[in-house]
DNA sequence: AGCATCCATGAAATCGATTACTTGCTCTCT
DNA sequence: AGAGAGCAAGTAATCGATTTCATGGATGCT
């Protein structure tokens, strides 16, 4: 028989009031202050079931001056690299209390640069960012506020910032020896944009592995291209159309790689004659007509790696810049 | 020469005072108010970036009652299904000037529910949540303190929600009749979760599709699975199990869909006694062995109508509910 | 008994931006 | 000229929870 209240959000004061106390002692009771009579905490308690108080925490936030939403940037939310980086950051933060706020900067620096202005407006507590270029001057911008940052994949300007990356340079040395150990001989590679720090770190791993072999670089094995289906695509097509082709591509991303199949399928290139190889999970690939391996990161650890950092960093923030260069990977068979 | 201040974020008394004027005309300059002196705004605009003032968010927040953050739960932002609709809420709200809070439920209602607890205490402007089950109860705590919700891609409850799904009767009746078309005729159907809204609703389509064309249902030809990848490669096994097998499986998921290639080719099933029809987006497949038609939902699409009504209702909240039923799309041959 | 301690509790300030209300000036119209 | 409209700008209240500081009662110690 209750009458239907206008369903406006018990406050504090509300609570107060209901259990005869002070809003002091509500706070203290949502807050667990041990400093409470049992008895009247008991009876807050029942109050705040009662009412059905829900804390509103933007008010906190102001008067705490602190946040519980850390903001995570990424340059495509649709990779799956990304999105496996994402899961393991908020996996690991859920267990701290923190929320994600999502930001997809599709690598354009300007957007990532208004999501950062909008992070910090937000207050968030923490941003962990795999920026669209080599753009220090920007996130200085957050460091100055205070903000803590945690750089992944890519690192940006030198090492001032906590940071979770990849050996890539060892990875793609990797692979590449992997063929030479199989016998290839003409192994090209389809490279992400020089600028970019796993672009130019997985040429050199490539170009490395092919000096200790003896191999000669043969700079027609070399495409440069930018990380996109299409320009996997391309970079395959121009490969193939030399009347010496490779027997084995390295190709710097997923990506890439999924337009370099669909260039070599289109092309009905026979499977014996070629060979593939690849970095960062492709989980939903099912490709078993050319062979491919790829370097199996941990790419969910690269999440929890940078939540656990940006956490130390968060509690003490004069902590010394960390960087964690994750080990290179196992290579994975994917299909052979 | 300038001294290094202790980097404290100015606030806005601190610009007013510095541009000799008060609080309120500050404000009014940061909020565009017409009401006040180009030329007194001038100045405050100076003293503004002469600063380097940074709104706070969280306290216009407060005091504005309203956020601009809108919350996002799905199941798992690992499916490239997903991952589509969250970029199309993402672009289509940040011409709102809303900011994404990302939620991943990992299909667990608690879990849900209490993202949706979050959500409410960060007052979110609205939230976009595609259910792990049909949880009305859950949903209305939110709806009943006024938040704005959009259901996406299952119903939950009633329509007492904005929702945008997908006709997914008629698409797996058209899928189905597909086969039946190329004189298939043992065509079976690995089911979604029956309590799902979407698996049921593609079980029956499919079974309307076999009775259009007049074709006996065998029961021993729909497996009831889960819509993971496990459970696509057990359906498929128990399906070939039999004395007579299938000559075409309509699947129900992309997940359970990759299972099923990945149990086919295990098997190293003929390529040419079986056909394979599925449901959403698998953007990052590459297999060419197996034919398979999927159907091309306009998944961006379902998160841009999402923030669509998301943003009607902010804006009217009084408006009817409304369900916004995408067509069941167009077959799009992925391998054939 | 008398005084110091301790501690539960409450009153009120606080976080930072917005905005209702007030003030006082200018301009217009009679 | 004087009343009233119109408007820019300022003062102070406000959003809701937390927290500092003050208060008073109970306890312990000499």
């Amino acid at each position: 028989m209750t009458v239907v209240a206008k369903s406006t959000r018990p406050k504090v004061v509300d609570v107060a009031r209901h259990a005869g106390v002070s809003t002091a002692t509500v706070s203290r009771v949502l807050n667990n202050n041990p400093r409470v009579d049992p008895e009247i905490a008991e009876r807050v308690r029942a109050s705040l079931s009662e009412l059905g108080y829900r804390m509103n925490s933007v008010a906190r936030s102001l008067r705490r001056q602190s946040n519980s939403v850390v903001g995570v940037i990424v340059p495509d939310i649709a990779n799956p690299f990304f999105t496996d980086v994402v899961r393991g950051i908020g996996d690991a933060l859920r267990d701290d209390g923190y929320m994600l706020m999502l930001c997809n900067s599709d690598d354009d620096t300007d957007l990532e640069a208004s999501y950062l202005r909008l992070l910090s407006a937000q207050q968030v507590s923490g941003v962990i960012v795999a920026p669209a270029d080599s753009l220090r001057s920007d996130l200085t911008e957050l460091t100055s506020t205070g903000v803590p940052v945690v750089v992944i994949d890519r690192l940006a300007g030198t090492g001032d910032f906590d940071s979770v990356v990849f050996d890539n340079r060892t990875g793609a040395a990797q692979l590449t020896a992997r063929f030479v150990e199989a016998g290839r001989r003409r192994i090209a590679h389809i490279a992400g944009p020089e600028r970019t720090f796993t672009g130019s770190a997985r040429r050199e791993g490539y170009l490395e592995a092919l000096a200790a072999a003896g191999i000669a670089t043969d700079g027609a094995l070399i495409v440069d291209s930018d990380y996109s289906e299409e320009g996997g695509y391309r970079a395959v097509r121009e490969l193939l159309a030399s009347s010496t082709p490779p027997d084995a591509i390295v190709i710097a991303n997923n990506a890439m790689t999924l337009g370099a199949i669909r260039a070599l399928t289109e092309l009905d290139v026979d499977p014996e004659t070629i060979a593939l190889a690849s970095f960062d999970p492709v989980p939903w690939s099912t490709s078993q007509r050319y062979s491919l391996v790829v370097l199996d990161h941990e790419t969910m650890r690269m999440g929890t790696e940078a939540a656990a950092l940006l956490v130390a960093r968060i509690g003490e923030p004069s902590r010394e810049p960390e960087i964690r260069r994750l080990s290179a990977g196992t290579v994975a068979v994917f299909a052979d």
